[in-house]
DNA sequence: CGCGTTGTCAACCATCTGGTTGAACAACCT
DNA sequence: AGGTTGTTCAACCAGATGGTTGACAACGCG
């Protein structure tokens, strides 16, 4: 699991970091401020925060003895290209199938309608 | 990890998955047929598509004795939706903080102009 | 019918993951 | 200097993950 990619999808594929992005879209937090809804010690919260920091989906920087914690949503960009380069390229395929289903179906009718092979 | 958005993005940080994923937006595909570019096991590969069918990625019908992998895109938009709903509210408040840092530079500007404090 | 092809199931193993607790570090406030 | 607050590091543990090999089920073909 070297390549950010991969790191993107293990990150978001919990659903604490997730709920935990979710809150940091809305603003910057400290950890502690993010570990209060969790029933979780501080140190698991750290642990999360330190996945999503390696997966380049927050920063920390320093204030005083916080050390907030601050969403960077470019990150977001990598798995959206990724998702619809193939999203589009299946429902082209799609498209494709559905032509060549509706020419079979204009070319193999008059063979067909002998018996009742054009239901549905 | 019981919920489906969790599973999807568990399916896709492993990279021989995503790479599946990729052939399989393609055109559908055999179990063999798949496995064929992948140093492992067929067995190894059978496991990966059942992680994928378990996220809904893909469904497989049965065809003769072959078991064709079939892409479904759909799930996709699970995805699309999640990301997107918190990289715009991300890009909002960024939006917002501009504002208000514009907004405070105007302000303070006055008391500031005195020291060198205006340095980027 | 028996046989090869295609794919899955089962058991096992090493490593990763998410959690725990206890100790340590860092920065501020007396 | 010592205490408080905020956060991380280290060691450990149970369970998940990704890989292996061996057995076997399902199907089509000669």
């Amino acid at each position: 699991m070297t390549d950010q990619l991969s790191r993107v999808f293990a990150a978001l594929a919990d659903p604490t970091r997730r709920d935990m992005v979710a809150r940091l879209s809305e603003g910057d937090h400290t950890v502690n401020d993010l570990a209060a809804p969790y029933d979780v010690s501080l140190q698991a919260v750290s642990k999360h925060l330190k996945v999503l920091e390696d997966a380049g989906l927050v920063t920390r920087t320093r204030e005083a003895q916080r050390r907030p914690v601050h969403l960077e949503a470019e990150v977001f960009d990598l798995m959206t290209k990724w998702i619809e380069r193939y999203r589009q390229q299946a429902e082209e395929r799609f498209a494709r199938l559905d032509a060549v289903l509706a020419r079979m179906q204009d070319d193999d009718n008059p063979s067909y309608t002998e018996k009742e092979g054009t239901a549905s």
